[in-house]
DNA sequence: AAAATTTACTAAAACGTTTTCGTAAATATT
DNA sequence: AATATTTACGAAAACGTTTTAGTAAATTTT
């Protein structure tokens, strides 16, 4: 069923059919009605490609993440896909795998008009971002959320991961801790950064040991990161504060303290990013920084409509930080 | 940059070029290496939509899922996301968020060509099934994955409910429960259902209390549940075991017996279906029957493609089931 | 050497919309 | 009553591809 033979049906014009489906001021009333209701009868709908092609616009935003398997993101497209419903649009998901190459043939992928925007996180491999300039150049809306490039001039929306940094640090300090680690995940990831960068700032500040040794280079390879932190936690000198800067490595700290029968939080406090629903299950219960995912999914996708429903004169924010908060349980009890 | 431009810079004919670039014996080696290296000096991309208007093949398949935070969707849409990349597929998400009637409106959005195939896990209220009977006579290709309705002839991937609902039971009793309440979801669900018939069936072979108030039917409302369940745990003649029919029911038995002060294992064991990265974290670590969701999805996405790719003589199986496995951990340790 | 076939292309239709432009008829304005 | 405007529609172009049908020229077959 098409708008051939819904006019033929109609006696009237393929045009008319189509100004009267779109309820154009051309057509009179009556017409109108008549070909809703044949149109109801018939079942008719707009052919998406056609009318895509036509009007060279798609509906359709794509959303490119690491992995889907992790809480914080599924919240993320949870967000995402709430506007785009509202929105009347179509949500296409890519994942990279932490690829970065991957990541540069999907954006590649996408320059064909298959999408009116693209929402992104990066891969924690990518470290060259050409690729994102690429589609700023040509004129392609994107957002960048959670995990971005921070010198790349495009819309970006994060939490506050300086000061959530921070504060998570200040919390084990004043939960007593004296030598506190903390553990990295990729060097090329602003996340981790900021989030080192808070940690490091707040450790100066309370004069404690400011020490190489107590930051962790992690990596996507948890068999070595476990390792990692074994030693760490095998030292003479532990420490008795652990900062994990993201999720799977708060759960990697739970492991190796139940191996190596230390008590948390008598021997060592644990915080972490996450988003866990878990988190309050955990024995002891894990503190934590709670990003608010679900937000960050709807600001990126309420930026990225105004990017593509841009009239000259709207002012896109290049940042945008929703605040994450900071859920004291007993990983971190004094 | 489209076709026309491309063939006025190779002083060819569109067509030529078009054919060219998909490698027709009509045209010479010579022209084609010339076209190819024009292409991508020029970095011509084929405009999807006037693609798949000419096609009629829009290279894309729908996901359906009643919610995305939620690991066993996040894995399942990664099984499926992992096959059609390789068949170079888009991936569109759709969340109904449990709710039939927006299941019943994202099926008829889906209805116009948009996409090749649907994939849908069907939401605990969906009690009707016209709308997938709708899509098996306008002969849009459709898988159910996971929770299907049975008596519908498409093709349905599951994992092997009904065994792994039996073998949870049996493994409670084995560990000396002897009054094994079920959680059950929701009434309208097969995979609910089916677990339940596993649970009963293996009640009656072993001669245990098979008792109506022994069956909590649990909804969507998570502090009513939690009633329930403190309700069911209160009463002087408690159960000594519980089979959670999804996790997150397994989750609000922890939570209750925290506030019960019930022991795990030893005052009440239990067992839930569930894909939890944290299972093994909690105290006690909890017994799962983990599902393969990846593989499920993978399973789905492979038959979708068979669906769609289908010549007269390939068959379809009716029933794909990919089995569970049964962990056994510290909440049901005798 | 004539006829048949193959090669390598071009022209044009088709996919189904949307939108611009044109235009009779109806209505309003002077 | 002559002119201007509005109403309500239709014709046709355009979006960018793919594919069918057609055709000179080159090659092969008889």
């Amino acid at each position: 069923m098409n708008l051939k033979q819904l006019a033929k049906e109609l006696n009237l014009s393929i045009s008319a059919v189509s100004k009267a489906l779109r309820d154009s001021h051309e057509i009179s009333a009556s017409t109108k009605l008549a070909v809703l209701a044949k149109a109801k009868e018939l079942n008719y709908q707009v052919n998406p490609f056609a009318s895509s092609l036509r009007k060279q616009k798609s509906k359709t935003i794509a959303v490119v993440v690491p992995e889907i398997d992790n809480i914080f993101f599924a919240l993320a497209i949870n967000g995402i896909e709430s506007v785009a419903q509202e929105k009347e649009y179509h949500v296409l998901i890519y994942l990279t795998h932490e690829d970065a190459q991957k990541e540069v043939s999907v954006t590649q992928l996408l320059q064909n008009g298959r999408v009116d925007g693209i929402m992104m996180s990066l891969s924690s491999q990518t470290t060259d971002f050409s690729h994102i300039q690429q589609l700023k150049e040509k004129e392609l809306p994107i957002v960048l959320f959670d995990r971005v490039a921070e010198h790349i001039n495009v819309p970006k929306v994060t939490t506050d991961d300086y000061d959530s940094g921070e504060s998570a640090t200040e919390h084990l300090i004043e939960a007593g801790c004296k030598k506190i680690a903390f553990l990295s995940i990729s060097n090329n990831l602003s996340i981790s950064n900021k989030r080192k960068s808070g940690y490091i700032d707040s450790i100066k500040k309370n004069n404690l040991p400011n020490s190489k040794n107590l930051i962790i280079e992690c990596s996507q390879d948890d068999e070595k990161n476990k390792l990692l932190i074994k030693n760490l936690l095998k030292k003479k000198n532990r420490p008795d504060g652990i900062f994990a800067s993201v999720e799977k490595l708060a759960l990697l700290c739970y492991e190796v303290c139940d191996e190596l029968n230390l008590n948390i939080p008598a021997d060592i406090k644990i915080i972490g990013f996450s988003n866990l629903h878990t988190a309050a299950l955990l024995k002891p219960s894990l503190t934590t920084i709670t990003q608010p995912a679900y937000e960050i999914g709807r600001e990126s996708a309420l930026l990225i409509f105004k990017l593509i429903e841009k009239r000259g004169n709207s002012i896109i924010p290049e940042k945008t930080v929703v605040a994450s908060s900071l859920i004291k349980r007993g990983s971190t009890k004094k």
